[in-house]
RNA sequence: GCUGGGAUAGCCUAGCCUGGUAGGGCGCAGGUCUGGAAAACCUGUUCUCUUAGUAGAUCGGGAGUUCAAAUCUCCCUCCCAGCGCCA
């Protein structure tokens, strides 16, 4: 949530970030409106409450006296009656002003740049060299910078096709028994898919990460804390009949760990590392990467998480991006890092990078990773502060995935292919996991 | 699931029976004192409102009774103990 003070102190702030993000500022300018309405009641109620306590406090001392003031009693009943007249319509401006300021997105930082769609996205850098068959090296050249590459002979077999000739995946009977979008992992896959969970785990304990499992559910109030409206209409599932949402991401469950809480400064920063399995309904993805584990409804992640001081929080940033980078390096995948356009990022967000790693079979770079700094806004959502000196000041949060199974077991596939026989070779860095060095038919 | 006990400001706690300005302690901040510090003492230390007040709200959440609710009544949530069930 954004800072309400703020937004009424520097409305012009607000207005440029909203503009840029694509973002319709008539929910400003509504906002503005209820507010000001808001503000003009409080006044009314306020005054009519400070004649009800004169009044109470008058019957007190007359009751003392042995009196009784049934004249007082009637005027305060008489206020009793305007004072919920006014307070019925407060509430109601109040349901539509919280409602409005909970879709106003972050303030933007000022290095996100201002563009609106996917494909804008600013390069970063690259890292690798990436195996491209001829017919992609122009879209390659051109969303690649200057990255090295060499070219196949043929092109490499979708993992789609791969998973289901060596018999690793099931994807019609998982498309039986749940539906589309699901899958049954089986043999190797499964010992691969634990190794990189493991790899993972390791790998960002030894930088100083607390290793969390957390509660694959939330109630609304951590969900609608740790998270944004966008989240909750596409991507969340829900238990009937009960206060709880799977988990899209651990980021959610680990943002709201501290709801409602004060650290102590020294503290700071806290580093949390969560593992969960993520339940995503991709509401709005039809057609897309239909086929294969590429995007299913359920898989597992490792996610990054820091607490930190507002004035760190760009450290941080970084910290997590080399942390995510590193991971994607020792799993020898060639990727490119993106700044995420203004107009693409989420509401929470005031600047993302996403790690995109080269599918050579797809001929594209696809997204396996995403790192956000949040700021404020998510600590506001979930009222999570730290003693400093001169009053509790709110935290800064950022996430970014280490790594999310399914995809990155694709990429594997994809870049990993053996030559002459149907299968693909593990990355070094998972040989100790794993113990077997491919996975062939 | 059942029975009982709890939830008061950053933390601890009083007040609840018997309705009438939420009191104290710790911690923290500022001040007095000091060469400096400690101790002692004083002041402050929840939130809201750009009329900042002799203002309003606030005692886990919600509803009710009353002129008036931390206090009485009802419903709900969570925590603790015991019992039950259980991989």
């Amino acid at each position: 949530m954004i800072d309400i003070k703020l937004l009424r102190e520097k409305p012009n702030l607000f207005y440029d970030s909203c503009k840029a993000r694509g973002f319709d500022t008539k929910v400003l300018d509504q906002f503005f409106q209820l507010d000001e309405k808001w503000r003009e009641n409080l006044k009314a109620i306020n005054q009519l409450k400070h004649e009800k306590n004169t009044l109470s406090l008058e019957v007190a001392k007359a009751m003392k006296e042995g009196a009784e003031p049934s004249g007082i009693k009637d005027k305060v009943r008489e206020i009793n009656i305007r004072i919920d007249q006014f307070e019925v319509e407060q509430k109601e401006i109040e349901e539509s002003r919280t409602r409005i300021v909970r879709i106003i997105p972050n303030l933007l930082d000022k290095e996100a740049p201002r563009c609106l769609t996917e494909e804008e996205a600013a390069l970063v850098h690259t890292w690798g060299k990436a195996k491209v068959f001829p017919e992609d090296l122009d879209t390659f050249r051109k969303s690649s910078g200057g990255m090295e590459y060499e070219l196949l002979q043929s092109r490499p077999t979708s993992h789609v096709d791969l998973v289901q000739d060596m018999g690793i995946v099931d994807l019609e009977r998982a498309a039986k028994t749940s539906g589309a979008r699901f899958y049954y992992m089986k043999n190797r896959l499964v010992k691969l898919e634990l190794a990189l969970v493991n790899y993972a785990l390791d790998f960002l304990s030894e930088r100083g990460f607390d290793l969390v499992e957390p509660p694959f559910m939330l109630n609304y109030k951590a969900m609608e804390g740790a998270t944004d409206v966008e989240t909750f209409k596409d991507t969340l599932y829900k238990i009937e009949g009960e206060d709880l949402y799977l988990i899209s991401t651990a980021e959610h469950p680990l943002a709201a760990f501290f709801q409602d809480e004060i650290l102590e400064e020294g503290a700071l920063p806290i580093r949390l590392a969560g593992v969960s399995p993520c339940f995503r309904k991709e509401a709005g993805s039809h057609g897309k990467d239909t086929k294969g584990i590429f995007r299913v409804h359920q898989f597992t992640k490792i996610e990054q998480f820091i607490y930190c001081k507002p004035e760190d929080s760009w450290d941080f940033f970084k910290e997590l991006v080399k942390n995510s980078e590193d991971m994607f390096r020792s799993l020898e995948l060639p990727y490119r890092v993106v700044n995420i356009c203004s107009g693409d990022l989420g509401n929470l967000a005031a600047r993302k990078y996403d790690i995109e790693a080269w599918f050579p079979s797809q001929g594209k770079f696809r997204e396996v990773v995403s790192a956000s700094n949040d700021t404020d806004y998510q600590a506001r959502s979930l009222n999570v502060r730290y003693r400093a000196k001169g009053g509790n000041r709110f935290v800064h949060t950022l996430n970014s995935t280490a790594v999310a199974t399914t995809r990155t077991l694709v990429a594997i596939m994809e870049n990993n292919q053996l030559k002459n026989e149907t299968g693909f070779r593990v990355p070094k860095a998972l040989v100790p996991y794993t113990g077997f060095e491919t996975i062939a038919k």
